[in-house]
Parts: structure tokens; sequence; C-alpha cells
DNA sequence: CTGTTAGCGCTTTCAA
DNA sequence: TTGAAAGCGCTAACAG
């Protein structure tokens, strides 16, 4: 006759054994001679045990350098502590600062992080939002690719999630925007009240909210001058580039105003290429006061956004979210730009001469 | 009389009540009139399943808007897609250039990435280690406050990392190191070969490996003059203390490496301030080669390290590290800076004028 | 104070 | 081709 099938297997109980494998909540129960329960407990500190039994799990923890899974634990309780940021797939320094503004404010509150970043296509993001779930308690939006409705419809869900992406802003979504076109009108104006008079602008990447409306912006800003706009992307290259456009205009400007500060130091880069002199021969502004704007020479005239704050803010914001759940609150804060100025828009005494 | 008590709450089954809560699996498979089984092999596009099942199963995801809740499936497969990074409690474009070209490498592999940084002490770096487990496939430590040994002690379950701390290599842990000592030998043989006689070196963070392997490059390289040492912390605020005292010293040095660009930067400024010219007066040359030592006036030279392509590297082998499992590649890859040639180093023609 | 047990949402044998 | 069921590692009632 056959022995007793072996699909008893799940009755080989006592044996201790430790491989390669990391030891789990179980391996500690059993080695302390109590139930997984009770391991948690201690572990977590919640409920109460004894003396003795906490010892006898410290003991068994410490001996079996047991670390807690916490993917199985995020699972049993559905929170993570890990919010996760959707990033545009531009790079640079404001999105190294926002980062680190976010970083100092998650890892304050015991958070992680989980950035994904370089997100082009509406599709793209999409998939990275949907790859997000079961992974983070939350998110904040940057990438400009994704609305708020496109949002809605994913996370029947709810999932908290905080807009910082500009334009797409909404009522009764949770936001974060700069005040873009405030900003660009008053790196107008300063421009303008430093005497110059043909203000010329580098926008930003087509079809990008932030571009547009900074554009906009700069347009309403003009009072006796038809807008000057050459295209840029944001980048540093394209701002050199643009930069050189101007130069080779019949009638050259005598400032611009970039976009972002890193196109402006490409242009500032230009034009000392060109021996075009800044801010004598023409002034240049930029947007976004990056940690770069103060080190370049001249030094960049800019509209300051207190890049790392707001990525605290927006940390702590959707934190807010995610504990409060239903009574969320779901405002649209605005930021304010704020003008900071250097060097390159110094106003200039009198006539503007040529280079010498 | 009462009617049946509702506590059969449980059997209310055939309702489709797609409520608050994000859809599960089951959901997908009470709608399709499947089971989750063959919902999970539509989905994964394993094992085979009839076109009527797929269609339905699709019609139900797409309906129910369903997304896979990745926590599970990774407690399920034992995989997360995710590298975790441990960064040191230093910031700066360093770092967010790193972390760039890592997370373009891990986008090209379709992995998450989740940083934690900020880490100072080895019990806050050793605790965000720990946090790690569950949550990612391997991860990547450049802490300089944890080494193998500490790693070992920890990873009994066989979790890959990839050291990119300089000094705590060791035969047998998969690292990436860069060669500090032979860079910064290769710093001060430059500014000699521009006959600079008197170079002075502003360090790294006290305690720091790679400052100090950077400073003992220094030493070992000088010839015929005693070492002129000032402290620094990697800050850009630091290397700015440190070459205002250096402008105080009785014999000034005609020279500075500075021990990252940062604080090179920081240099630049305060003998900009005090009105002594680079490269004239003195040269300055930093390390690292971060995006803004080409932007700074005078342009910095430094030695390069091809920050980003690290961080790239460093995700690719990790990757093979999870992939490979036990024929890992445990090699310790050495990255040998280069040097880079701007203004803040240029030759001086014959004597040295004071600015006039 | 402690153990049992039922999940969390998904994958994956193993049978049918 | 499909479904049932056993986990992955942990938490959280609910009984003892």
């Amino acid at each position: 006759m056959d022995m007793a099938a072996p699909t008893t297997a799940s009755s080989a109980g006592q044996e201790g054994l430790l491989s390669a494998k990391a030891a789990t909540m179980r391996d500690v129960a059993e080695r302390a001679q109590v139930s997984v329960a009770s391991v948690s407990r201690v572990l977590n500190g919640l409920g109460v045990t004894s003396d003795a039994t906490r010892q006898r799990v410290l003991e068994a923890v410490e001996h079996l350098r047991y670390v807690p899974h916490f993917g199985a634990r995020s699972l049993s309780t559905s929170k993570n502590d890990t919010i996760g940021v959707i990033l545009p797939d531009l790079f640079g320094e404001f999105f190294s600062e926002l980062i680190r503004g976010m970083d100092l404010a998650a890892r304050a509150h015991g958070k992680h992080l989980i950035v994904s970043s370089s997100h082009d296509g509406a599709e793209d993001t999409l998939a990275a939002v949907r790859s997000m779930r079961g992974r983070v308690d939350g998110m904040i939006v940057l990438s400009p690719h994704v609305d708020a409705a496109n949002l809605a419809n994913e996370f029947v869900g709810r999932m908290p999630v905080l807009l910082m992406n500009a334009g797409t802003a909404e009522a009764g979504r949770a936001s974060i925007v700069i005040d873009n076109h405030g900003g660009a009108v008053a790196a107008v104006q300063h421009l303008r009240a430093t005497g110059r008079r043909r203000i010329a602008h580098i926008r930003g990447a087509a079809a990008n909210v932030e571009a547009d409306t900074r554009a906009a912006g700069y347009v309403s800003a003009l009072t006796d001058q038809a807008p000057i706009i050459v295209e840029g992307d944001f980048s540093q290259a394209s701002g050199h580039r643009a930069a050189t456009q101007l130069l080779a205009m019949s009638q050259r400007p005598d400032a611009v105003f970039a976009a972002n500060d890193m196109m402006a130091v490409g242009a500032l880069l230009a034009f000392q290429e060109a021996g075009v002199r800044c801010p004598e021969d023409i002034a240049v502004i930029g947007f976004d006061d990056v940690p770069i704007a103060a080190l370049v020479r001249p030094a960049l005239t800019t509209m300051r956004v207190n890049i790392a704050e707001i990525g605290r803010r927006g940390v702590e914001r959707l934190i807010g979210l995610v504990q409060a759940g239903e009574a969320a609150d779901t405002s649209c804060e605005i930021v304010r730009p704020v003008l900071v100025e250097r060097q390159s828009t110094a106003a200039v005494p009198t006539a503007r001469f040529n280079k010498g």
C-alpha cells in the first residue's frame, strides 16, 4: 500500500532553514516561538506584548537580520508611504531644484519619492501614471501632456493627485500653478522701465502651456512695439540659436525676455561670442531663477519662482490630500514670480554705443 | 417578525458596484465571466486563451478602467521593476546629472527609480537601505556612510547592490569608482604645466573618502612646494569661504585646485569680488565637469567625469546584476577623469602683473 | 497578552 | 482552454 501522499508539504514545520533567502516574518515567529501576529505587534509597537515576547522577537529579528518586506506591508495596509512624481521630458536645473525640494519634504515626512521623468507623449505619460498604481499613495503631475480630464478618467480609484502643470488647473482639482502670464508681464515691464524699447521674446517649446502663457504675457505687455518672437524649446542650446537669429535681424532688439533661465544663459553666451555686450547693447531677462542664474556673467536678471520651495509645498499638499481623503483641500494655489534684478538688465546711462 | 438579518453582505454577488474604489482583477473576472487566472493570462499574454475570452476580458478591463496593482504583482512575482538609489546628503549638479543619467537608463529598460537622498549618518543610511526591501530589485549606493561590510551584514537576503561610493570598493562587490587620486594628480600636473608654482587645494567635506583621496592625490603630486590646504564641504559657499582664506594669506597661491566644481565656482566668485583676476592672478581648476563649469566666466577648467554616463552605466550594470543572479559581474569598474581645459587655467604669457 | 485566520491583489501550478 | 486554489509577506480583526 502507498504511504500517505506527501501532499502535506505545509506540515514540514519546525525546520529553521535560513538559506540565501531573506528572512520573513514567519521565520522570526518560528525562532521566537510566537505567532506572526506577535511579531507584527512588536515590530509596529501596536497592541500590547509581554516583555518576554518582545525580547524573544527582538532577539530573533536580530539573529535573522530580519528586515520587513515593505511591499507586503503595503498590500496589507494599502499604504505605500511613497509619492510618485511624473515629470516631462525636459531636464535641467529647474527640475533638479524641484526634486530637491520635494525630496527634502518627503524625507521630513518619512515618505519615499518615486520619480518618473522624460515623458513626452500623452500616451507615454498616461502609461507612467498607470504604472504608479499600487506603488504610491498619491502623485504629483508636472507633465503637461496630461490634464485633469485625462486623470479623472484614469483614476476611478481615487488616487490623490496634485497638478503642478500650468494650464491644466481646474476647479475642484488640487493644484499649484505659477502665474506665468503675470511673470511675463512683469519681466517686460522691467525691461521697459530700464529704458528698453525693442524687446524680443525667446519662447519655450511649441505647444507647451507654460511657453504659450509666457509668450501671451509678453505680447500683452507690449505697448508701443510689435512682438518679436523666436522659437526655443527651453534648452540652453535653443536659447543660443534663438539669440543668433535675433542678432541677424536688420533691426536688432535692445532686450530679450527668454521664457526660462537656461535659454537666457544660452543667449548670453551667444551674445558674448558675437561680441555683443550685455547689458550695454542688449539686456536679457530670464524666468525661474535657477541657481545658475546668479553665477553667469553678467549675472542674470530673472523672475524668481523659488523652485525648491514649490516642490516642498507640493509634497506637503499631496501628503495632506492623502491623509485627508475626501475632506481634501482641492484649491488651486497660485505662485507669483518676483523680479530679481541683476546685471543683465542694468539700465544703460544714456544713449547706447556700439562696442569699441 | 424581523426580516432576514442583513449579515449576508458578502453574498451580494452580482451587483456591479463600481464605487469609489479602483477595480481589481476580480472585478474584471466577474464582469467578463471568467476566472482571475484567465484575466491574468490575457493581461500578461502568457499561456493561451480563446479569442472569446480575450475579448470579454479586454472589454471588461476597458469598461472598468482596470489598472493592474503593481504592488500586488510584485508580491507574487518577487520582482519590482524598480531600482533604488541611495544618495548622500550632498546636493548639486553632480547628483542631478547622475540621476538624469540613471533615469534615462532606467526608462530605457522599463524600470522605475526610487531615490532616497540626504542621508548623513551611517545609521540613517542603513535605515534607508532597509526601507528599500520589498520595493526594489536592487540598489545603487552612493552614500559614503555605508561600506561593503555593512551591506553584507544587511543583505543576507541577496539583494543585488552596486556600490558607487569611492573608497568602499572591495573585491567581489560590484562597483564603479572614480579614480579620484589619479584625477587630482592630473589636475595638479596641469597647473604646474601651465606655469603655476604655488598651488593650493580646497578640499571636500571632512571625513569624506572622495575628499580625502583627492586631497591625497594633490599632496602626492606636489614636487617643490608644501601643501596648502583649506577646508571646504563641496558646497559653493564653502568654496567661496575657502578662497577668501586663501586671499588673506601672506603668500598668496597662484593656483587653486578645488575638490569639485561647485567649490571652484565659489572660489571664482570670491576672487572676482576681491578684484583678483583669474586666470591672470590665480588659476582655478575644479573636478567633475558639471554643466555649470562651462558657463561661468572664466569658464572653468576641470577634470571631467561624464556624470550622466556613469549614472547610466550604473543602472545598466545593476540591471545586469539583477538578471544574472549568481553569475553576476562583480568587478570594480574604474572611471578615469579627463582634463578639460578652459579659460580658468589659461597660461599667463610671462610674468604676472597686478591688475591695472 | 497571544494565536488563528482571513484577506490585500496578483501569479502560477495543477487538474479538469 | 480554463478554473480552483495555494501562496507572496504582512496586517488586523476576533477569539481565546
